[in-house]
DNA sequence: GTTTAACTCTACCTAATCAGTAGACAACTG
DNA sequence: CAGTTGTCTACTGATTAGGTAGAGTTAAAC
């Protein structure tokens, strides 16, 4: 599972791509539009500053924008900013390789190679798109239609 | 991530495989094949002995052997059983729907369509794969040569 | 029919991580 | 220089992960 804070940086940035080349969106705006924790907000956007995602403008009139175009930012590489890795066990990641704990010796682990496939699979689909990729919504499962919207 | 009980439960399972129609397996030769702690196994197996995917057998020469031949279980399912879910965020997935905290309509979320196509190629993947498949293993990363194996 | 090596079950524990908040501070703009 | 914005360090409460303890139950073998 990915994280809240994964969520909501994905979800930030996707807004912050929506507002590309309109000036700087202030924190309330983004807070408000994706339904984010105003103070836990400041903590994401904060961290995406430091990594150089994002710039951050104060003062009067401040707020984030993009550092980069849309098109330039893959969501494999947001994941793998929050996440650390792409892969679902650690001995199978390929930008920040562990040893898992009592596991086989590597070169015998078929859950690994398993899991190394599944890693450059998903890796695949996620640096394929970017955040000016259009995304398809789709409607919520029939067997559980939505409840009013959770405030 | 897959947790450390998932992937005891996969390695368990992979060599219960390995040794079918051969009898049962006793607990303390699986612990030590797979490298997991005993205890902890005894708490894994119960669990698939629940679920029907484990046949056990108590007294002497007891043990513990597959309920199904290994190619009718599929990866797809083991992960299913112990994590739930395939997907990365519940919304998006197919067969534990639950709604995301905090988050925007579902019918407007771009991050549950992109999940959601993801999830489905993983599915395709690992309900591909079944323990009667041979994985090819690979070699351990050159940058980070193997340690000692832990003991 | 007793032995004995297995499995079973409930309960518990400790440490880490997650999700989020508090509050003082710094910077920019009009 | 007032007001609005972002920045930083620290903290906290709840949950989960990972695993252990220990008494009890089976059943094959002898």
């Amino acid at each position: 599972m990915l994280s809240q804070k994964t969520r909501y940086t994905i979800r930030a940035l996707q807004h912050l791509a929506d507002h590309w080349q309109q000036g700087a969106v202030r924190l309330d705006a983004v807070a408000e539009a994706q339904n984010i924790p105003r103070k836990f907000l400041t903590v994401i956007l904060a961290e995406l500053v430091r990594e150089g995602l994002v710039i951050s403008h104060r003062g009067r009139d401040g707020g984030y924008e993009l550092a980069l175009p849309p098109v330039d930012i893959r969501y494999g590489d947001i994941i793998r900013l929050t996440r650390g890795s792409l892969a679902l066990v650690p001995c199978a990641s390929r930008n920040a390789h562990e040893h898992c704990t009592n596991c086989l010796p590597e070169v015998e682990c078929r859950l690994r190679g398993l899991m190394l496939t599944l890693r450059d699979e998903m890796a695949a689909m996620l640096d394929r798109m970017t955040l000016a990729d259009p995304i398809e919504v789709e409607p919520p499962f029939a067997d559980d239609p939505a409840p009013a919207l959770a405030d």
